[in-house]
DNA sequence: ATTGCAACCGGAGGAATCTCCGTTTAGGCT
DNA sequence: AGCCTAAACGGAGATTCCTCCGGTTGCAAT
């Protein structure tokens, strides 16, 4: 989302180290839902305005603090080693990345939450496009004809810190169990079909 | 959420309801999104603290807004006319209830979004749990042996408000495209496999 | 009618997010 | 070194959500 068109300026990138070590710090210590932006303008020793700047908002602040593994993430599914990189089959690169994908959620659960309580453009900006370009087409190539970015969607929206938290917390499920959910959902999704004999048919699979 | 043991005091139910009047009119005229309950509160000729006793907070305001077209629709799915009430099959009961559910969400999206950028307890709340319930009961009639509640819980996930009005504007697909994703998602989920983990004889290998 | 009290009312105020704008400073240019 | 301008700084203040609590009122029982 920043790109650096020009190079910052050598106070600007001072603060903006500043500010995240102060972020850092202030979660460690007290967690991420009692994030004040003014207290770690406060404790970094900057006006609020410079917080702002630097980040745009309390949501391009909790994205940088998730950007390091993001771009790591990023890597692993696109350019690292099997089953989660290319080598593998489709379905398993799915089931890995997907995985990976909650494994990842759950070890910063607090700063996806705040995420997905952002503004939207938060939630479904270059990350959530990444990691739905890679499911789609994968899906595509396992299942051509099908409705793949549909399914990547709904893949991708049941992987949300809110609804892992809530299946953890009151549903009292394991993090073993949610990824079986996971394997089972995108089994079904990847598995070819065949026609359903029971008492009512439905149709046949939707072409597009 | 909210039963009455004891009835309301008269001048608590009227409040209750000049509120509601004002917040509707307030959105009627201006939107969802800039809904301030100070200002209904000013304009309802109520202190701030009436709208919060009676609500308890933004989430429930909204949710009171939402919930007489709420009780509506749980009467439809639960006792009402088939295909989306008793009498169907459970997979035409499955993919009707999904229709119904989009249809709702198109119809209020902005009051959706809100609740669900608040507190879980408010996404994840009375209608949540009922619709759940609901699917997860009928998914097991369907495939008994399955992680119904799993499943269930992703098909919810992908019918938010925040998705929705994602997949429309940026994506420009159309309700009936959700809907019919939403047909494809579900007779997956639903279709008995050919084998339930072992590699499938027809299953294309492509990967670079 | 009167009384008693539980429920209700209103708005001041704390805390947080974000904006605005006058002031300061970094760093290239002469 | 000295200057000049774009960039960055900082904090006052507007807006919003929500809490707290002293004063008020409905209403049931006397």
């Amino acid at each position: 989302m920043v790109g650096q068109p020009q190079p910052e300026r050598a106070d600007a990138a001072r603060n903006r180290q500043k500010i995240i070590d102060c972020a850092t710090r202030l979660i460690a210590e007290r967690g991420a839902d009692q994030l004040s932006l003014d207290e770690i303008a406060r404790e970094a020793c900057v006006g609020v305005g410079t917080v702002y700047r630097r980040f745009g908002d309390r949501a391009g602040l909790v994205y940088a603090l998730v950007d390091e593994r993001e771009r790591r993430f990023q890597e692993a599914f696109m350019t690292g080693p099997p089953p989660v990189g290319p080598g593998a089959e489709p379905v398993e690169r799915i089931r890995a990345f997907l995985a990976a994908l909650v494994d990842r959620i759950v070890e910063q659960l607090d700063l996806f939450m705040l995420l997905e309580t952002g503004p939207p453009k938060a939630m479904f900006g270059g990350p959530y496009q990444v990691h739905h370009r890679h499911l789609t087409t994968l899906i595509a190539q396992v299942r051509p004809g099908s409705r793949a970015g549909f399914l990547a969607d709904a893949l991708l929206a049941s992987a949300t810190a809110r609804l892992i938290s809530y299946q953890r917390e009151e549903r009292g499920l394991s993090v073993e169990e949610i990824k079986a959910g996971f394997d089972e959902l995108a089994l079904a999704l990847v598995t070819p079909r065949q026609a359903p004999r029971a008492p009512s048919p439905g149709r046949p699979a939707a072409a597009p």
